[in-house]
RNA sequence: GGGCCAUUAGCUCAGGUGGUUAGAGCGCACGCCUGAUAAGCGUGAGGUCCGAGGUUCAACUCCUCGAUGGCCCA
């Protein structure tokens, strides 16, 4: 305390002295470093030069963060971060290429931390990370934006607008939204190389594809199938698997019981069988019925009628026919499925002509369920996957009269040229004329839609192009277990699941802006086709030169052909273009040119460590690169030893991706799905704007684990991460930068950490065991778990134990214990910055700069010298943590406030090592500080303050005594104090249960110690703190001396002094009063800065003097600035 | 329609091979501090762990059925 009120003009001159010494090697700092970062403020005029510059309020998080984006711009941070771990092993990370032509959204920004903060964490590790930007830039989105930008509907408009134009339109569409997502991702601190990025509809993209299309095709993995397809109408093309999944949408549909009339012999009655369909503009086409073999099927006479009898499934009579239905109808005969199979019926609507091929026959399917309908279904094999495939086994005559834009052809009486799902009503009304109509009504069910424009979806048979992933499926579940994923379960579950499930991937497209498939057809003969895989061999087979401005594109690409090897007939290229998800698919070597250049750089980039992306990836991008890689095999080079070598065994080949991280929805302030059309998406930009991209980051990542949904509710981002933040700049500004500016650097002068005080070798403890976990749960990809880590102990032991506990170290900055503090807090705060760089790379970059003169990014992760973690000094404080509640608590609990001295404080502690009770020993002068008590005593269970307690431990009696167990436990409880010493002492003790005796065994019982005694006591398990609440009139006077303090400091407060300013002080009030002022004159001088202390009977003269009650005295005081 | 996952304090979320005292943050109440001050800190009150059955000496935890929400599949 004398060293403080010893601070004088003297050490303030000091200080500036070292502060412009420092000021001069940062200028040279910000000379190296290229930039204005480092520049130093001046405060007050020229004063002062700050070494430690103060950080921008909390309002201006976005100042400080433009600010340094700024300064990465200049600096150009992100290629130095990266080339300066040149030569370190490769960490290989792949971007999954967003669509260049939508905008991005908040959960982009979501799965953009995560990508980014991996790879920087690795960055920091040592490692290269090279981060290439990529653009997904073919396919159906680009197409819809163009056709509504031009006023076109569907692909007559487009052939007569013209291809060319019309792809030339895409080409330009597709980086409309460019600069806006190069905006976000540097706004946001997310580092990727967008000066190289790979672009899919470059050439030497699309080559890479047509190589590996070739690659396929010659490995005969590549083929044309005609097979019912998802189509859309609107569109005018199919939809692969993936995309239907994304497009289903609860519909009403019609809901229909037909009677058909079956074909009966010579002197049979009438008899009809009930079938039922959802889709009655496939009736038209009606080939067959199937029934399932198995079932049992009831043909029932209705009361009082014989003319007729009705045929269906026995288990869906009460669905068709009502729950009465038994007192209502008689069954007159069973059937199995295979007895109905073979016969023929009379079809509902005969407006189309069968051609070749069965018709009117039922057939037995297992397909056919007795969930719904009536256990018949009617076959349209040109109309359904099941359908067709029963069509084909049973040689069923195939009708189509759909045409490609979803319309009935216009010939047909009734319907003709009506979109084929708005003709149900007519339909429906031709039922009924004819008699074959049972019932009609609706049903809900979930129905596939265009993910792109919303139209129902149609199956429908179509020539198409396949992958045949079904040959490769094994293949792939075996790459797949060599994936690391996280959550594990998306990979073992959904995606594991959608393997096994696997069918052929149904790659093409019939539209214009994409990869065109390449795959030549001779038009004289079906079967000749050959597959082009590069431009070489294109400009060879076709006899031309390529232009140096070729593109490979619709609609140039159709004007290559060539005349058959075979000699008859000219190969013409397919119409089609490919599925942009094999695009995307193909980054991994595309992204290189591979196999036509770049050949090491290919090597040295696959597989890739990690890629990170949304839940809703699992089917598209997850799946295509898997796929796409297993297919090509050896083709994309042998890199045995896959990752960890764990199934090496099953998986020479290398997964496509080692790591990958699945992160879950974003979703509104209320827990909906964000969508366009409700209105609720968050817009990233405006929202980082408003709390800093450091708060949006750690928010999203912190929330919850990522695999959660989470709920974005910017109150909350302002109470958690903001709120956190806030703590961090304080830490920095208020405590650190505040004090440390009137004179310390770090310098050999700082006492070494072994030598430093118990607080500080503590907290450098924590700090070690924080980086080592932090690390650790950043290399398992536990990106929330890292986060908190870090957090909870910036603002648990740091803020909160750490600086409470030291806080007057930080008065002056010249003695050891000074010292000591403020390079403690140096190297918590540094390190710190390291360790949440990852996730707030803006204002930890801030920070680090001031702190230590270099970039947070340029820093090592880990220290290469970490304090030892000392488990016995962890421990032992956080036994006297609880000391401090308990002890809190009871002063609470007696009304004692903290700054009223009291005499003693008694605690018990269970158990422990020497080495924690010599420590706990080591400590008790921070408890006897925090809690303003001049003596803590340990009391052990011999002393008369403690009684013991028995708490019965149910697992270890419910093992021995089962159903007794209650009883048991009530005998244990029911110990006294001195059996449970005995028991201590290792004494047997015997309880009696039901009249018989047993021995107590040591682990069914747990012993509380409890206060007795006059004192305070609060207890938590087997801790307890016991204060003495006697004020003596000596404890009293000191009391008030510190109450005189307090108001005192609120005053200098009030009158605007800074800290470090001088007073005249000038106290008056009765005798009591002053007599305590007198008696404690040195210590209340010292604590306010008070030069000259004035104790006097009467300062009502003075008009500055503020009055105040002390325990029911009044006082006055009055100060000035002493200059 | 089938499968999976949720449901715990006013809000957001932890948790537990079944063990009698279910935790945290925010918010709230009360208070402290006033040399982090458009800050910092403490204490406390809040829970039929979605509902109904069942198994067990013992269920928030396991089983069955149901409700609500979400995701996936067809």
């Amino acid at each position: 305390m004398s060293a403080r009120c010893a601070r004088t003009r003297n050490a303030r001159q000091n200080s500036c002295r070292r502060a412009r010494g420092r000021a001069e090697s940062h200028r040279a700092c910000a000379r190296r470093d290229g930039a204005h970062l480092m520049s130093t403020t001046a405060e007050k005029g020229a004063e002062i030069a700050m070494r430690y510059r103060r950080l921008p309020p909390e309002s201006a998080a976005r100042e400080m963060e433009e600010e340094l984006l700024a300064g990465w711009n200049e600096e150009d941070l992100f290629r130095r971060s990266v080339s300066a771990r040149e030569g370190g092993p490769e960490f290989v990370f792949f971007e999954g290429p967003p669509t260049a032509n939508g905008r991005p959204g908040i959960h982009h920004v979501f799965s953009r931390t995560l990508k980014d903060l991996f790879c920087r964490h690795r960055a920091m590790r040592g490692f290269h990370v090279s981060r290439k930007a990529g653009w997904d830039t073919h396919g159906l989105p680009v197409e819809i934006e163009v056709e509504k930008a031009l006023g076109l509907t569907g692909k007559q408009d487009i052939e007569k607008f013209g291809v060319e134009e019309f792809n030339k339109r895409c080409r330009e569409s597709v980086w409309k939204y460019r600069e806006e997502w190069e905006r976000l991702s540097a706004r946001m601190g997310y580092w990727l190389d967008y000066a190289n990025p790979y672009v899919t509809y470059s050439n030497d993209y699309v080559e890479s594809v047509w190589w590996a299309l070739k690659t396929l095709f010659d490995k005969k993995l590549l083929y044309q199938g005609h097979k019912i397809l998802p189509y859309c109408p609107r569109c005018g093309t199919s939809l692969s698997s993936h995309e239907v999944a994304q497009g289903y949408e609860d519909t009403e549909d019609p809901s229909i019981y037909l009677a058909l009339d079956l074909v009966t012999g010579e002197g049979e009655g009438r008899r009809r069988i009930v079938v039922w369909t959802t889709t009655p503009w496939t009736l038209l086409s009606n080939a067959a019925l199937a029934v399932n073999p198995e079932l049992n099927y009831i043909e029932v006479r209705k009361n009082g009628r014989t003319d007729w009898t009705l045929l269906l499934a026995e288990s869906r009579a009460i669905a068709v026919l009502g729950q009465e239905w038994r007192s209502k109808w008689e069954i007159v005969a069973n059937f199995t499925g295979n007895q109905l199979a073979g016969m023929r019926y009379k079809r509902p609507l005969d407006w189309v002509a069968y051609g070749e091929g069965a018709h009117e026959i039922i057939v037995a399917e297992d397909f056919v369920s007795a969930d719904d309908g009536s256990g018949v279904v009617h076959m349209s094999p040109a109309f359904g996957a099941d359908d067709y495939n029963a069509g084909k086994k049973h040689g069923l005559a195939f009708l189509q009269p759909v045409n490609a834009r979803g319309e009935f052809p216009a010939d047909i009486p009734v319907v003709g040229g009506m979109k084929v799902k708005d003709a149900a009503p007519q339909i429906i009304e031709e039922l009924k004329k004819r008699d074959v109509l049972w019932k009609a009504g609706t049903v809900h069910h979930p129905y596939p839609h265009c993910w792109r424009c919303g139209t129902p979806l149609l199956y429908y048979a179509r020539a198409s192009w396949f992958v045949r992933t079904t040959a490769v499926k094994d293949e792939m579940i075996a790459r797949n277990a060599a994936i690391n994923w996280t959550p594990p379960d998306v990979g073992t579950g959904r995606f594991g699941v959608w393997l096994e499930n696997n069918i052929d991937w149904a790659i093409s497209r019939d539209r214009y802006w994409g990869t065109p498939l390449p795959v030549w057809v001779n038009d004289e003969d079906p079967a000749e086709v050959e597959a082009i895989g590069s431009y070489e061999e294109l400009a060879a087979r076709s006899g031309r030169t390529l232009a140096p401005d070729f593109d490979p594109h619709k609609p140039f690409i159709d004007a290559y052909t060539w005349p058959a090897k075979s000699g008859k007939g000219t190969m013409r290229r397919v119409n089609e273009v490919i599925d942009a998800w094999f695009d995307s698919g193909s980054m991994s070597f595309a992204q290189w040119h591979y196999p036509f250049e770049n050949t090491a750089q290919f090597q040295r980039h696959f597989p890739a460590d990690f890629i990170a992306e949304g839940v809703d990836q699992t089917r598209g991008w997850f799946y295509s690169l898997l796929a796409i890689a297993t297919g090509l095999g050896d083709a994309l080079g042998a890199h045995a030893g896959a990752a960890g070598g764990a199934s090496a065994a099953s998986n020479p080949m290398a997964t496509p991706y080692r790591n990958v991280v699945v992160n879950d929805l974003v979703l509104d302030a209320a827990g909906q799905k964000m969508s366009k059309s409700k209105g609720n998406t968050v817009e990233p930009m405006a929202v980082m704007e408003r709390h800093g991209a450091d708060a949006v980051r750690l928010f999203l990542v912190t929330a919850s684990q990522i695999w959660k949904p989470r709920s974005f509710d910017e109150a909350v981002i302002r109470g958690t991460a903001g709120r956190f933040l806030i703590t961090l700049k304080n830490l920095y500004n208020g405590v650190f930068a505040e004090y440390a500016n009137l004179g310390w650097a770090p310098s050999p002068a700082d006492p070494g950490r072994e030598n430093r005080p118990a607080l500080d070798r503590w907290v450098l403890s924590r700090l070690a065991s924080v980086e080592a976990e932090a690390n650790r749960l950043l290399d398992e990809y536990d990106a929330t778990g890292a986060a908190r880590v870090v957090m909870e102990f910036v603002d648990e032991d740091v803020s909160k134990w750490y600086v409470r506990r030291s806080r007057d170290r930080f008065w002056d900055v010249r003695g050891a214990d000074n010292r000591a503090a403020f390079a403690t807090l140096h190297e918590v705060l540094v390190v710190s910055c390291r360790l949440l760089a990852p996730f707030a790379p803006f204002v930890t970059d801030w920070m680090h700069r001031e702190l230590t003169g270099e970039s947070v990014h340029m820093a090592p992760y880990l220290r290469p010298e970490p304090f030892a973690a000392k488990p016995e000094l962890e421990e032992a404080m956080r036994e006297m943590r609880t000391l401090a509640t308990l002890g809190r608590a009871a002063r609470e609990a007696a009304g004692v406030n903290v700054r009223q001295p009291l005499a003693r404080m008694v605690c018990v502690l269970p158990k422990h090592s020497a080495a924690v009770d010599a420590m706990v020993h080591e400590l008790v002068p921070l408890l006897a500080a925090e809690l303003n008590v001049k003596s803590v005593e340990f009391a052990s269970s011999a002393d008369s303050l403690v009684s013991l307690e028995a708490k019965p431990n149910f697992r270890a009696l419910g093992t021995r005594w089962g159903k007794e167990t209650p009883k048991a436990a009530a005998a244990v409880a029911a110990l006294s104090s001195d059996m449970l010493r005995a028991f201590e002492r290792g004494e047997p003790v015997i309880i009696g249960v039901d009249g018989v005796d047993h021995e107590l065994k040591a682990d069914e019982v747990t012993i509380h110690r409890r206060a007795s005694g006059p004192l305070e006591v609060q207890e938590d398990g087997a801790r307890f703190a016991a204060i003495d609440t006697t004020v003596t009139p000596e404890l009293r006077a000191e009391g008030m001396a510190r109450e005189i303090v307090s108001r005192v400091q609120r005053l200098r407060k009030d009158t605007g002094l800074a800290v470090s300013d001088r007073i005249r002080l000038q106290i008056a009030g009765p005798d009591a009063l002053r007599a305590i002022a007198e008696q404690h004159r040195q210590w209340i001088a010292g604590e306010v800065l008070a030069r000259e202390m004035i104790v006097t009977d009467s300062l009502s003269a003075d008009p500055s003097a503020i009055a105040l009650e002390l325990d029911g005295m009044t006082a006055h005081i009055a100060l000035t600035r002493d200059v």
